[in-house]
DNA sequence: AGCACGCCGACT
DNA sequence: GTCGGCGTGCTC
């Protein structure tokens, strides 16, 4: 009899065989969903080998096939292996990842719906004798062309008893079958058909190069490095149908927060009719799990031939696969932070490569990485460095805060905006037009301390400040949630001082003094305190839009993606906020933030202008970005990077151990560190030796964190494709209690 | 990941 | 004497 090597959902990192049942024969392949015993249970898993034979004496049958057809492709399989080796994380985990949980389980997520079709009749006499509502129901539905139930009681106004009437007397048929969900909201007969624009001289170049690598079927990666405004879309969109021509499919990432209906309408108009009409399938994260089970199907049947998603859309089934775009490359988001800790960047140009596909990575802030990979020829670098308008880029205006405070201090007071931010915000409001103002902190104040006795109040399952919530009276941790009543006075029992001070401003606190500074003003502040509903969001930005809004403050949420033709300010409170994080990318990222909230600023017919305050105001970050110099940033970046030995330079990955037992987490991450020095000496890759270094553990960054201690080891490689397999192997010799978990990432982007 | 087994302290 | 806490090991 045959044997099924089956992989359960399970993070085990272990293949269980089972027997196959006679009846079962013709359909258990490679790829297929299987039910099968394990012990006193019964999972789901995936059979990944047939075999005759098996080492394990006593073997127990499969008891059931799920799905009609092989999901797991041998591609895909290969892409799940190449997953769980290079992030070291259980094979299951990376499958898990690959396929939505909707199409995993059990029972079919096809939405039932119930249609209706009319039946011809010979005699005329049959139709005009109906009763009135019958009669319309029948003239309205057309011969041969069915219609949804619900769709046609909702036209007429009718209910389904007049629908059974006609069914009863033999003019109509009615069934149920699968309906598809619409998820977008889109109304397609909304849309508006739109053709290629004309390219300017820069496009017209990369999308030349990018539709010969099409042409040629050649799996090649691009680096579109475009400023704002330079229409990486309209490229984009011309390779796609490029691709579309040699019949074959395409995936568009873009990050979560950038995929809303404008974006997405923009794709669809595109492709909606004409020679190369095709649907346009969507998935992110906030589809209801039927949405999202029919846009993979979609999909998966050739239906639509274009996705575009967030992250995990880089394992949508688009067979066979011609180009892969992400867009915004430079975006942490692409990152999984939870395992399988994957970058979607990365798992396209492998992909890609695996495929035969071509992959182009577009951004006005290029990652470090990619910029590197681009410049030592692993991806092939396309400039856009024109506007399409030649509109100028918003002049950025740098305060030095240091001395903006001296000068306040000589008056008594403390400083948040300076005079020349003040001085903008001002004039914007004489002449009607808005400001966004950006500060990546919520709160009042993020410490409250007693200046007697030194006391601070903390968090007490966090190594962290609590920040002051001012209108509740609260004290609150960011990280873990605890929230407690603020204190009147110092806690310290030896203490108690009357006095307790406030320091470090928030969001809540800016709201404060704009009032006080503009109590004309229309103001809203858009932070995750504001927003208490989901719909919240568009209602905020809806109205800043139609202009009931002077003045939108807000942490990161207001920094990407909206673009508002009449913002002409763009003021960044505190630019140092992200400038000074413990984290090699600091820099890089308060570089991209910068000139992507630049890129809010003058959208319109007006020129933008941007103030970034800042205590460090001639930190290379800041002074590049105000300059919109990339380059200039990215030179004095790569130096620091080959200073430090850190990413591009080496791989690194991120060992972190925790628990609630200091000691133990201690040990354990001492035990990690002697048995994987022990497992990387002397590791190879390709004949060539590979180098390492491990250096830790010491305490995480973050020592403390929802009543959990970390400690951290940091592993720097020049080959992390010979380093993961031996992370993802070390597993199975730590043998931890389970108070103790010890969390792999590869390629991290979050140090803490 | 569950679930059983087994070894120790608390209580009827 | 038994009940039940959770640490350890197995699941084809």
């Amino acid at each position: 009899m045959k044997i099924a090597r089956v992989r359960v959902d399970l993070a085990i990192g272990r293949e269980f065989d089972y027997l196959i049942p006679d009846e079962l024969e013709s359909r258990v392949e490679v790829g297929v969903r299987v039910k099968a015993p394990f012990g006193k249970r019964e999972l789901l898993g995936w059979v990944v080998e047939i075999s005759d034979q098996s080492e394990h004496p006593e073997l127990k049958p499969i008891i059931d096939v799920i799905g009609g057809y092989s999901l797991l492709t041998e591609s895909t399989l290969k892409l799940a292996k190449w997953i769980a080796r290079y992030y070291a994380c259980p094979l299951e985990t990376a499958l898990k990842s690959v396929f939505p949980t909707t199409v995993r389980k059990e029972k079919s997520g096809w939405k039932e719906a119930l249609f209706i079709e009319r039946i011809e009749t010979d005699e005329p006499d049959n139709v005009e004798k109906l009763p009135p509502k019958q009669k319309t129901l029948w003239d309205y539905l057309k011969p041969g062309e069915p219609e949804t139930l619900q769709s046609c009681l909702a036209a007429l106004s009718i209910t389904a008893a007049v629908a059974r009437g006609l069914e009863k007397k033999q003019l109509a048929r009615i069934w149920s079958d699968k309906s598809l969900r619409n998820p977008t909201q889109i109304l397609e007969e909304t849309l508006v058909a739109t053709k290629d624009l004309e390219l300017s001289s820069d496009q017209r170049h990369a999308f030349g190069t990018i539709r010969t690598s099409i042409q040629r079927g050649e799996s090649r990666n691009y680096l579109l490095y475009g400023v704002t405004g330079s229409g990486k879309t309209e490229v984009y969109l011309q390779a796609l149908a490029e691709c579309l021509r040699q019949g074959r499919g395409a995936i568009v990432l873009v990050p979560e927060i950038a995929l809303t209906p404008q974006t997405v309408e923009r794709f669809k108009a595109r492709f909606m009719s004409g020679e190369l009409k095709t649907e346009v399938a969507v998935l992110h994260s906030h589809l209801s799990s039927g949405e999202r089970h029919d846009e993979w199907h979609k999909i998966r049947q050739g239906k639509a031939r274009i996705v575009i998603g967030a992250r995990s859309a880089i394992f949508s089934p688009v067979h066979p696969l011609g180009l892969i775009i992400v867009d915004e490359e430079h975006e942490g988001s692409y990152k999984q932070e939870e395992a399988p800790r994957y970058h979607a960047r990365d798992v396209a140009a492998y992909r890609a490569r695996m495929e035969g596909a071509v992959a182009v990575f577009g951004s006005a802030t290029p990652s470090m990485e990619s910029y590197t990979n681009a410049l030592n020829g692993k991806y092939e670098l396309l400039r856009l460095d024109q506007r399409i308008d030649d509109r100028r880029m918003p002049v950025v205006r740098v305060v030095d805060m240091r001395m903006e405070s001296r000068r306040e201090k000589r008056k008594g007071g403390r400083t948040i905006f300076s005079v020349p931010l003040k001085e903008a915000i001002i004039s914007r409001l004489e002449k009607g037009e808005q400001t966004i103002l950006f500060l990546n902190r919520r709160g009042y104040a993020t410490s409250m301390l007693c200046p007697e006795c030194g006391y601070v109040a903390e968090c007490p399952n966090c190594s962290l400040a609590l920040t002051f919530h001012f209108k509740e009276n609260r004290l609150r941790c960011h990280l873990c949630g605890h929230d407690q009543a603020a204190h009147k006075k110092c806690p310290e029992k030896e203490c108690g001082s009357p006095g307790i001070r406030y320091s470090g401003i928030g969001t809540e606190k800016v709201e404060e003094v704009l009032g006080k500074l503009f109590p004309k003003a229309r103001m809203r502040r858009m932070d995750s305190d504001t927003l208490k509903r989901k719909t919240d969001y568009e209602v905020i930005l809806g109205a800043f839009r139609r202009g009931q809004i002077d003045i939108l403050l807000g942490t990161q949420m207001i920094a990407k993606g909206l673009h508002f033709p009449n913002v002409t300010l763009v003021g960044i409170i505190h630019a140092d906020l992200t400038l000074h994080a413990p984290d090699f990318r600091a820099a890089e990222r308060t570089f991209q933030l910068l000139t992507q909230v630049a890129g809010r600023a003058g959208r319109g017919d007006v020129e933008g202008e941007v103030v970034v305050q800042s205590f460090t105001p001639f930190h290379d970050a800041i002074q590049h970005a105000k300059r919109h110099d990339f380059e200039g940033f990215y030179d004095a970046e790569i130096e620091f990077r080959k200073q430090l030995q850190y990413p591009p330079f080496h791989r690194i990955a991120l060992i972190t151990v925790r628990g609630e037992d200091e000691q133990a987490v201690e040990q354990a991450a001492e035990e990690v560190r002697i048995k994987l020095d022990k497992r990387l000496q002397g590791i190879g890759w390709k004949g060539k030796k590979v180098s390492w270094e491990l250096r830790g553990p010491s305490p995480a960054p973050l020592a403390r964190a929802e009543s959990k201690y970390r400690y951290q080891l940091m592993l720097k490689t020049d080959r992390m494709s010979a380093v993961g397999p031996v992370l993802q192997e070390l597993r199975q010799y730590l043998k931890f209690s389970k108070k103790i978990q010890c969390v792999f990432d590869v390629d991290p982007m979050n140090l803490i």
